[in-house]
DNA sequence: CTTTTTTGTGCAACGTCGTTGCGAATAGGG
DNA sequence: CCCTATTCGCAACGACGTTGCACAAAAAAG
């Protein structure tokens, strides 16, 4: 008896949406940065997919691939590392709809994509032109509240 | 004839104000973010001041010192390099009191204070306690706009 | 299934930004 | 003017992120 081919999974039918080849290291990270509701530098996804699994440098080559292509975005932050998180999946290589509010949490470090929280529109003077627009808090988040 | 004691420039007072010595460096490093409308990373200002001026470890210190006595504040951004912009007037030690909103132009890179931009609210929820709110937006300035 | 081509991966080496420790210099109060 | 706490500069270091090139793997072609 043959075995039946299984359906595609997420992470398969999101590289295949982007026109990316399939390979692990591409899955791994998929795998890291999609389930997470926060975002994550790159030694934080290096150890979370486990320091063998690929080096450096491949890596930070597929996290601006994935960036490029509309699969992460980069969340700003007050750091000298970049953070990525998984992107809503309406967007795509020529522009994104990452259009919520990010926390940074200063206890536990996370910075918390808080997706049912839109981002507010500003009145900007003439001349400036915005494409993107971000919204950063900081604070304490839910799980890192002072109990009482 | 002796020579009149000089009012304390603007400068003086500042550091004066926050607890802090007179010396050459923070004069410096004061005089070339206190002008900008934009802010500046480290590189930046060391160009800004003259390479001979400071070595690199003494400007960094002097920048977090800034920072912790609320003469400079840290500006968000998608890049992995740290971006400071001068403090209003009334922000110490204790408190920031800069809730305007920040522009980075894609063309010219550089990171405007939109100062006279307040930051809009957003509602937060339940169980986020936040103390310090960014918001960020990115495109084309009134310098940069394409001609027509 | 095999071959070809295209694309991704890993290694080595490197550049930049930012940091610590410690002795020398300096600001500011007596 | 002198003393003391603070700051400066040097040396060395560490982390993050990048480039160039040879090899390997994935997709496409036969």
């Amino acid at each position: 008896m043959p075995p039946l081919p299984s359906p595609p999974d997420r992470i398969t039918q999101t590289l295949v949406r982007h026109g990316l080849r399939q390979t692990p290291v591409r899955r791994a990270v998929l795998a890291a940065v999609a389930g997470k509701g926060y975002a994550l530098s790159g030694p934080e996804i290096e150890r979370e997919i486990g320091p063998g699994t690929t080096d450096r440098i491949t890596l930070y080559r597929t996290l601006k691939s994935f960036e490029q292509h509309g699969l992460l975005h980069r969340v700003p932050d007050d750091t000298d590392v970049l953070r990525y998180a998984a992107c809503s999946i309406e967007c795509s290589a020529e522009a994104h709809f990452d259009n919520h509010v990010h926390f940074r949490c200063g206890t536990c470090t996370h910075t918390y994509c808080l997706s049912q929280v839109a981002v507010p529109a500003v009145a900007l003077p003439g001349g400036f032109r915005a494409d993107r627009r971000h919204y950063l808090l900081s604070g304490t988040c839910q799980l890192c509240q002072p109990a009482g």
